[in-house]
DNA sequence: CAGAATGACTTAAGCGCTTCAGAAAGTCTA
DNA sequence: TAGACTTTCTGAAGCGCTTAAGTCATTCTG
């Protein structure tokens, strides 16, 4: 910049306020430093010093609970991410993500500390992941999907436990007795194995938690008892990698007629896996799914499921970036929607 | 960082060598620093000026050619990025992610200027994309992943042509000769209809001419004419936004036997709309995908498509990214192989 | 026991920019 | 035509850190 500015004969604040403040000079000199500087191949501010001279990055940490091909594999978080992007990108914002290191539910909590960003947004970590704990520690701001309040974060999370209270009440109303839950990830190491209630409700995700909760009084308030509701964890959040434990699942006897799944990737693979096992869906087996990202829409059969409004979420966490960058309070939790969307996957028991 | 320096009463420089060379000052005295800046809520070094300082932001600036929902929506995008991430991760990096502005075929020009990268990795943008001259013109080191050779970048791809040739042979092999192509993207803005070979040589995406080429080629040396092969561009790259334009291709008499489609979510499109036709695949219609991403093994059926070791593309593309951080030249351009992985999409005509 | 080697810190010069308080010169206004 | 404004540009103080070179005791060597 020292260069340019000497080659125009003006002083460095000039040539920055050419790029910055087009206003402060003339237009006259303003071309002819912006001439200079690509005769001399300067291609404007150096952007971390412009970070550091105006304290701000420009880049907003993502804090992801798994690997970039895990994380991605998920559309729900896809669509939200990809709305939320959208919010803030005309601002000058782009993502910074940080895959987690499959055991805390986060990323390593250096990871977060050393990240340039000016602000993180945290996607279903788990309960306590040092990550967060770093985002405090660096004063960040920090905006929380799905996940538990944190003190002095914004969140938007999802009406998770009506949500799936209304997907058992669907199979109930259908006849449905005999229920298995198939749940998402609860451990750090996830099993991929039955799990009892108990181990469930202490999962170290909170929606994980909510939606169990939600299906599980639903169907005692129904009458059936806790006891005979086979749960089984995933033993991945991408369709390939939960048709295992759908097998599990569609294993026991008496096999359950209708399944309840905390995805809609999980309500694929246990689709995927009746097909294999000749079961027809939703002939001998109901499958109610929970978010109804898009390929809910066009599945083999279309899937019914508990819509929550991914885009809307992204954008409310987008806006609510936007509202902490400028200095505003977190406004109260706010939680978008769940509502049952009843398609093919089902049928009376 | 100076008050934790007053505090223990020890210089600036200490107290920076407490984070980063713990070797040069004793351990005790590195305690009391390090006690210190706990008490004073001194979370360690800014990140922003450290880069300063170090000339190094520690983020991967990754180049898409869409928005992120599409980004993410293709699996085989994915698994290539999430490799990429995993290679470079135990160096301290990170990805920035700098979606498409859905016109140019890449970011803004002006989003690449301002990163915060130290290195630029482009993930098959359209030819002449603005964002790898400015990428040029800040003079950022710089990979290309399924793009054509830019000057002093690291380059890796995937045998396009050969891949997309075996495809076609394997289709003439079964005795088809009624074939359509359904082409991913060819302009900036997909028009979701018939085009012509000239137009779809004329592709702004390298992988779409050269699979484009491979087909063509290959049917021609078996005596199909190009003009009697239809070639459909998809609406869009996802699963949902490509059935619009499978239709389209379905609908034209006389019907193709079989359809060369040069992704698998191409391909899971033409057989979600051959479904709602009535078509039976592959007993009506024979379908073959391209990249062989991880839905491609569980779809129904199974899909028959040229598999291309994706995390291999990202590891080397990881490798690159390292070494050219490391100051070392830009290797020959590499290529993974692809080769026909025979499933269940297809059928004798 | 002199001189070399080692260990533990400090000094100070950057890294490349932004921005605020002027200064200089020109333009109004009454 | 003097004083008040504008416009246009400059000076210099940061932003928060890293690191090469240097200082000063100590501890080794032979």
């Amino acid at each position: 910049m020292d260069d340019v500015a000497d080659a125009v004969g003006v002083s460095r604040a000039t040539v920055s306020n050419a790029y910055n403040r087009p206003d402060q000079l003339s237009a006259q000199l303003r071309e002819e430093v912006l001439r200079a500087a690509k005769k001399l191949g300067y291609a404007g501010p150096n952007p971390t010093a412009r970070s550091l001279a105006m304290s701000r990055t420009g880049a907003i940490a993502i804090l992801l609970d798994t690997n970039l091909s895990t994380a991605f594999s998920d559309p729900a978080l896809s669509v939200t991410l990809d709305a939320l992007a959208t919010v803030v990108d005309p601002e000058g914002h782009a993502l910074l993500l940080l895959p987690g290191d499959g055991e805390s539910g986060g990323p390593r909590a250096e990871r977060v500390l050393t990240a340039q960003a000016d602000i993180a947004v945290a996607c279903s970590l788990a309960d306590g992941a040092p990550a967060l704990t770093a985002v405090r520690d660096r004063g960040l701001p920090l905006v929380v999907i799905d996940q538990p309040q944190v003190r002095g974060a914004a969140r938007i999370g999802v009406e998770d436990r009506a949500g799936a209270a209304a997907a058992a009440r669907h199979l109930l109303d259908l006849g449905h007795r005999r229920i298995g839950i198939f749940s998402a990830q609860c451990l750090s190491a996830p099993r991929g194995g039955e799990m009892n209630a108990e181990e469930a409700g202490n999962s170290r995700f909170h929606d994980t938690r909510e939606r169990l909760a939600g299906y599980l009084e639903t169907l005692a308030e129904a009458g059936v008892s806790t006891a005979d509701v086979p749960i089984w964890e995933a033993s991945g959040i991408s369709v390939e990698g939960a048709i295992p434990s759908a097998f599990g699942l569609l294993d026991r006897q008496p096999r359950p007629t209708a399944l309840l799944c905390m995805s809609d990737q999980l309500a694929l693979a246990a689709i995927s896996a009746a097909r294999q096992l000749g079961l027809s869906v939703p002939g001998d087996l109901s499958v109610v799914g929970f978010d109804d990202a898009p390929p809910a829409r066009w599945s083999e059969p279309p899937l019914t499921t508990v819509r929550q409004d991914l885009s809307a979420k992204g954008r409310v966490a987008g806006e609510l970036v936007l509202g902490l960058l400028r200095g505003d309070k977190a406004p109260a939790p706010a939680q978008v929607p769940a509502e049952l969307v009843v398609r093919e996957s089902t049928a009376p028991a």
